[in-house]
DNA sequence: CGATGTGAAAGGTTTCACAGCT
DNA sequence: AGCTGTGAAACCTTTCACATCG
């Protein structure tokens, strides 16, 4: 949704109804009414509406412009990945902080971001005052390094590790298990036409 | 749900609870007998469910045991780390092929799946009845990418990119936008405690 | 008119209470 | 007693109809 409020303005779009929005996001305009007028009436009834000032009163209402500073646990393939991701840069997160546990492999990562090894994770998590976190690192290791995490301070996780991560108050935990999600499309692509 | 109990399976355990597997599933044990008994019954009422038996059952059930053909189409960082992903190996399903516009990248690749530049995605994915495909390509191109693969006549998409593609009839797509997730995430940890 | 914002209906999912089996 | 399977209740989300505004 907000990536296709930015591609509009881009496209130098100055406004756009909520029925045209619904068929891109491939909902009806229902919904996508419903949706805006929860963060507060905002539409110029005529036109539809002002595809910037929309833009920003998502963004600020939702506190997507506050910076926030991530850090990435695991550097396999899946985590390293994930550090060079462009598109984190621009939507207000900041990656600041790599760790892996196997030293050899900090050093033949290239990169501008600072790398520490496993064992420091409290430490700089704490120091730096990160906020979110990237856990990308073996199933067995995940419950170990979430307390670390955790321990640190941290706000906010997001799991690729299928361990389910058990919970700690005041820490939110977004769990993405991507072979699940390949499962569901399995399954599901086998059963009906609609989605 | 399914990786715990291979892992319950790997740990030697012959049985195991609603309540128990709702306790390491982070829900409650209602809703684990619930989406078990979807699935037809197959408890022992006393000792709860044989993990084996019960594993299998899910398995038959869902289709998860039938191999199915993934590939990977856009070999950036991201689908390269999928291109490597172990655990799709072991859940049934099987890359056959990798595709990317930039041939000179299908060289520096290491791997023993075949990879094919992205004009012949079509042909391939029709002589090979390849039936899932990953997207993981840049947003600009998703839509003539997924063409591409329906054509081919794909049966499931995994997207990874932002963009959301037009339904196809007969094709499940299902949309992953990590920065989305990042976003959600960032937000919900700023709220509240629970999840 | 064309479009938004919102109360009410429809539909679906989660939670619960409890009968029944070992 | 301990646990499963399931009908009913509570809850939440999606869909719709319509009053309202420029």
């Amino acid at each position: 949704m907000f990536h296709l409020l930015e591609q509009l303005e881009e496209n130098g779009a100055a406004t756009v109804s909520s029925t045209e929005l619904g068929r891109q996001l491939g909902v009806n305009a229902y919904s996508v009414r419903k949706d805006i007028s929860y963060l507060g009436e905002i539409g110029n009834c005529r036109g539809g509406y002002a595809v910037s000032k929309l833009k920003n009163h998502v963004s600020e209402k939702l506190g997507l412009n506050t910076g926030r500073s991530v850090c990435i646990v695991g550097l396999g393939r899946l985590g390293t990945a994930i550090l060079h991701y462009e598109r984190l840069a621009v939507s207000g997160l900041t990656i600041v902080a790599g760790f892996d546990s196997n030293i050899n492999k900090l050093e033949t990562i290239r990169t501008n971001i600072p790398l520490y090894p496993a064992h420091e994770i409290t430490t700089i998590v704490k120091r730096g005052g990160i906020e979110l976190a990237v856990l990308s690192v073996p199933a067995q290791a995940a419950a170990e390094t979430a307390k670390r995490l955790i321990d640190g301070g941290i706000r906010g996780i997001v799991n690729f590790s299928p361990a389910v991560l058990s919970p700690a108050p005041g820490v939110f935990i977004r769990n993405i298990d991507l072979v699940a999600e390949f499962r569901i499309v399995s399954v599901l692509s086998l059963l009906n036409i609609k989605n």
